[in-house]
RNA sequence: GGCGGGUUGCCCGAGCGGCCAAUGGGAGCGGACUGUAAAUCCGCCGGCUCUGCCUUCCAAGGUUCGAAUCCUUGACCCGCCA
């Protein structure tokens, strides 16, 4: 819906063309011969980039190659995305210095489901023009007989230039390689050179890491079909600090609302360290280079008004849990952590605010659990010694008060409408108490 | 195939018969300062029915009053030789 007026938004970012709007973003690591790869992109084409189901759910960190697809499709070129539901059952060498343990079939076949799901987020499938496609590379990889591969692909492979690939070479060095992994890059050329065939896909892109599969790939069609494409990849995102992007101490942040939820996914974003966050906004949002220019300015006169943040964290968690979400959640975070007193919200506030968190129950007034009995319930922290030495640190919080004593219990009147307490650990972690309705 | 070295808590890495739930660093958590930043400083950092108890030092056996530490077997890794 909002698909068309944001598509003519983009359209109308001025001057600069697709390749110069990602070289500023910074999303631009190696690629294929500049100038070829401009004067192809001069006209619509066809690109793809693939991603293995290794987890039940994409996270953040897929999100950095998702939007630029939608930056493809957004500019009128034709976007696919390609599960891996062949690739994830064999592995990725790349980045790895390990043989990986093998999901089952039954279980990629989910997450290759869902993954599924998950691409209708970044893509329109059904956009007039230039509608985007999902493919499973299971869907040509599981006919193929052992010797037609052999034969028909394997034979264009040199063992030689495959051992010389980083991601085979530094394994050798290592930990060594199975058989099974070393043949991933034949299988990644492979998509390629189908998608080629079939749809006349000339475009691979990727994470940096995968670089030496893309370029088998190219060598494969040119082999084959005598056919020159081209490819990019995208640089791996950094923070300053120089750990990894996506990744706190709970685990990933997963797109999956189930896995992490929208009010988490904002807070995660709004809690970016104010040297990351342009950089950020620059990846990840659709705003146009003025805007970002604009925000760039009052960050660095203001970063204690953390505007950019704000930016950040509602322009992505619009894009994956939609507006209305968004919405939602940022209302929640301004009630739970605005200037006012928990108190004077009224209860529809309160009960929408707190239904975002992760929560725990009581199940009567007659005895309700103690302090850190609902906080270890509520799974914010991972033991009960843990919310025990929260207390004992003085980071444990009734409704916005200060509590001591690892015994502390609230009581009936410490729930605000009698149904509701808002349990806080250290600064910014918050869990909702209810009553259970079977307790009223 | 032969010889040698290794496998310790989330990660790295000390310990080499009792004083070891195990030094140190990193990560993480809490506090102070701030802005639901960063840096810095202080504290915490296996679990529990918590002055005690339970489960950990690759796995399984064994020696011993007592083992992460010694012995045996197995698995995996890393060197050197073939």
């Amino acid at each position: 819906m909002d698909w068309q007026r944001e598509s003519a938004l983009f359209g109308h970012d001025g001057s600069m063309n697709l390749l110069d709007d990602l070289k500023w973003r910074g999303l631009l690591a190696q690629s294929t011969d500049e100038t070829q790869l401009k004067a192809a992109l001069a006209k619509p084409i066809t690109l793809y980039a693939g991603f293995d189901p290794t987890a039940p759910s994409m996270h953040v960190g897929n999100l950095v190659i998702l939007t630029v697809l939608r930056r493809f499709q957004l500019a009128g070129h034709h976007a696919i995305a390609l599960v891996g539901g062949a690739t994830g059952l064999v592995g990725d060498p790349s980045g790895k210095n390990e043989e990986r343990i093998l999901n089952t079939e039954e279980v990629v076949e989910e997450w290759v489901l869902r993954f599924r799901n998950q691409f209708s987020k970044f893509l329109d499938m059904d956009a007039p023009k230039n509608p985007a496609r999902v493919v499973n590379n299971l869907d040509w990889t599981s006919p193929l007989s052992a010797i037609d591969f052999l034969r028909d692909i394997g034979k264009h492979f040199s063992v030689n230039q495959m051992l010389a690939k980083e991601s085979v070479s530094a394994r050798l060095e290592g930990g060594g390689i199975s058989y099974t992994e070393f043949s991933y890059q034949v299988l990644q050329s492979l998509d390629f050179l189908e998608l080629f065939r079939r749809h006349g896909c000339t475009i691979q892109i990727g994470g940096s890491d995968q670089w030496g599969n893309i370029v088998a790939g190219l060598d494969l069609i040119r082999r084959v079909e005598g056919a020159s494409g081209n490819a990019f990849t995208v640089p791996l995102l950094t923070k300053q600090d120089g750990t990894k992007f996506g990744k706190t101490a709970g685990g990933s942040i997963w797109l999956d609302p189930a896995m992490t939820s929208p009010y988490a996914f904002f807070q995660y974003w709004l809690n970016t360290e104010d040297r990351d966050v342009v950089n950020f906004l620059k990846v990840f949002s659709f705003l146009s280079h003025d805007e970002i220019t604009e925000l760039e300015k009052s960050h660095s006169e203001n970063p204690g008004a953390r505007t950019v943040h704000r930016v950040l964290a509602r322009e992505l968690t619009t894009l994956v849990h939609g507006a209305q979400n968004c919405e939602r959640v940022e209302a929640a975070a301004r009630a739970l952590f605005g200037q006012g007193e928990l108190s004077e919200l009224d209860e529809a506030t309160l009960e929408s605010a707190l239904a975002e968190l992760p929560r725990a129950i009581v199940g009567s007034f007659s005895e309700i659990p103690t302090w850190v009995d609902l906080v270890a319930a509520s799974g914010v922290v991972d033991s009960k010694s843990a919310a025990r030495r929260v207390v004992k640190e003085g980071g444990a919080y009734l409704n916005n008060a200060k509590i001591a004593g690892e015994d502390f219990a609230p009581s009936q009147n410490d729930f605000f409408f009698g149904r509701f307490a808002v349990l806080r650990k250290g600064k910014r972690e918050l869990v909702a108490v209810e009553v259970s309705k079977k307790a009223l």
